[in-house]
DNA sequence: TTTTGAGTTGTTCGA
DNA sequence: GTCGAACAACTCAAA
């Protein structure tokens, strides 16, 4: 038998199970080697984020060990994947390369480039791993992408799901095996402070880590009630499953195929069921907005947004990081970030809205800030989000939605659990008080031991003010 | 080509 | 406390 050994170019795509590129290359029936690339050295703008270089560390150490249970290799390399993954190829006298597809523009122009210099002699081919469906899939029905939700959802719907594939078990490593790096040395980890100590209790990395969590989700209340519950951070009902999927270490097209069959056999109920798997193509229509739309990664969708006048107050963006607004909801959603790397979705919106309408700071910084914190960081998700909470998108909130934190919380967090939880200094005060502590009279604050602009900030900004000057900010743009 | 209906997540005001 | 209307037009998708 010819030693004809493939490469598998793992990038997002961290699993074994439904791995389309993997999978491919087992069934070539060859030798094969796995390669990961950090590029974080050489990207720009979309270089890993701190609370994703956590991640990242756990998933590859658990992935090594995966693949050599299975018989294979995974080789680490760090630096430009243009120069990279040509040398491991030689290295290896790799006579395929396989890998599953990213849409994000400069990936894309990445990956043609490489199919360029690889194809010399190799079979070079890639996969989709990482949606239910291909971005240029999806088309109305007069031509081009959808720039509205509920139309692009209708025809996901329309689709069949293709079936997961086969789980890979079994790998036959290569004679000769290039060098890798080893994880530790590329000190992805936190050291001075360990800020990511949070995350340890809340999160378990990995394709075993996501499988667990997903199936352990799915017999909680949480799908059953999701069209309600998912709204509430007190209740912290949500299935957490977004890091998870981020690093590809579940398939999005099991979890979909999974809810769809528990449905099916009655076990939740449809409304409920069909609102988390409308979520999963959110992240999809994000995917579609952003490969066809790849200006909005730095500009408002909308032109006329360009002319908003921001005010861009760099204490007031400091306190917002630092959930030391004053609003007890916004600093609980942004001191659950800092700790856990993750915010209650609902929570999202409303801190977004807070920065970007009663601070007037440019969206762009909140994005940046997301992507530096949240271990669910996605660019695709993560722009479109923000765009949408600003009003800029293309399938945006109004910019007249101003989301107000007090109403906010005492709708959605009525018993201000999720504020206690995050935010300790309030966990005595009353109830009554908890979403606006500035109006609990003094003997109040007094016996929840609080002194107001010491033990938690007076508001920074007054919301109904700062909500009218929002408006006329905006009625200048129009 | 023209027309028609519809569009994730909300707030405030006044009756 | 509860309810409906106003908020702003505009763009998209499909017939």
């Amino acid at each position: 038998m010819t030693d004809a050994p493939t490469l598998v170019w793992l990038r997002e795509d961290l699993r074994l199970d439904d791995n389309p590129a993997l999978r491919a290359a087992a069934d070539r029936g060859q030798p094969v080697a796995c390669l990961y690339v950090v590029d974080d050295e050489v990207a720009g703008t979309f270089a890993l984020g701190g609370a994703q270089r956590w991640w990242l560390h756990h998933t590859l150490n658990t992935l090594r060990a995966d693949i050599e249970k299975a018989g294979g290799v995974l080789i680490l390399r760090r630096g430009d994947a243009r120069v990279i993954v040509p040398a491991v190829a030689d290295e290896l006298g790799a006579h395929a390369v396989y890998w599953n597809r990213r849409y994000m523009a400069w990936q894309i122009e990445q990956d043609k480039a490489l199919k360029e210099t690889l194809s010399d002699g190799r079979e070079v081919k890639s996969f989709n791993g990482r949606l239910l469906n291909e971005p240029w899939q999806i088309e109305t029905k007069t031509g081009g992408p959808y720039k509205v939700y509920t139309p692009y959802w209708k025809q996901v719907q329309a689709r069949d799901v293709r079936n997961p594939l086969a789980k890979v078990t079994k790998l036959s490593a290569p004679a000769r095996v290039p060098e890798s790096d080893n994880v530790e040395a590329w000190e992805l980890l936190p050291t001075r402070p360990n800020w990511a100590k949070g995350f340890e209790p809340v999160w378990t990395p990995g394709e075993k880590g996501a499988r667990q969590r997903w199936r352990e989700w799915l017999k909680t209340q949480g799908p059953s009630t999701y069209n309600d519950s998912r709204n509430r951070p007190d209740l912290d009902d949500t299935s957490r499953m977004a890091p998870h999927i981020h690093f590809g270490e579940i398939s999005i097209v099991t979890m979909y195929r999974e809810m769809q069959d528990k449905i099916e056999a009655g076990e939740v109920p449809e409304e409920h069921g069909k609102v988390f798997l409308s979520e999963l193509a959110w992240r999809e229509f994000s995917y579609n907005l952003t490969y066809h739309f790849p200006q909005m990664f730095d500009e408002p969708l909308m032109q006329k947004f360009a002319k908003f006048e921001w005010d861009n107050d760099n204490d007031q963006f400091t306190a917002w990081t630092k959930g030391l607004t004053g609003y007890p909801i916004v600093d609980a959603g942004m001191r659950q970030l800092w700790h856990e790397g993750h915010m209650h979705n609902r929570v999202r919106m409303i801190v977004g809205s807070f920065l970007v309408k009663d601070l007037l700071i440019d969206w762009r910084k909140g994005m940046d800030w997301f992507w530096d914190t949240l271990v669910c960081a996605d660019p695709a998700a993560n722009t479109a989000s923000w765009q949408w909470v600003a009003g800029c998108g293309a399938d945006a909130a109004p910019f007249f939605r101003i989301f107000n934190p007090i109403s906010q919380g005492e709708k959605f967090d009525p018993d201000g659990d999720y504020v206690k939880r995050h935010c300790p200094e309030l966990a005595k005060l009353p109830k009554k008080y908890i979403h606006k502590p500035w109006e609990a009279p003094p003997f109040v604050l007094r016996d929840a031991g609080i002194e107001l602009g010491k033990d938690y900030p007076r508001p920074i900004v007054d919301h109904g003010s700062k909500r009218k000057e929002a408006l006329a900010r905006y009625e200048a743009i129009k």
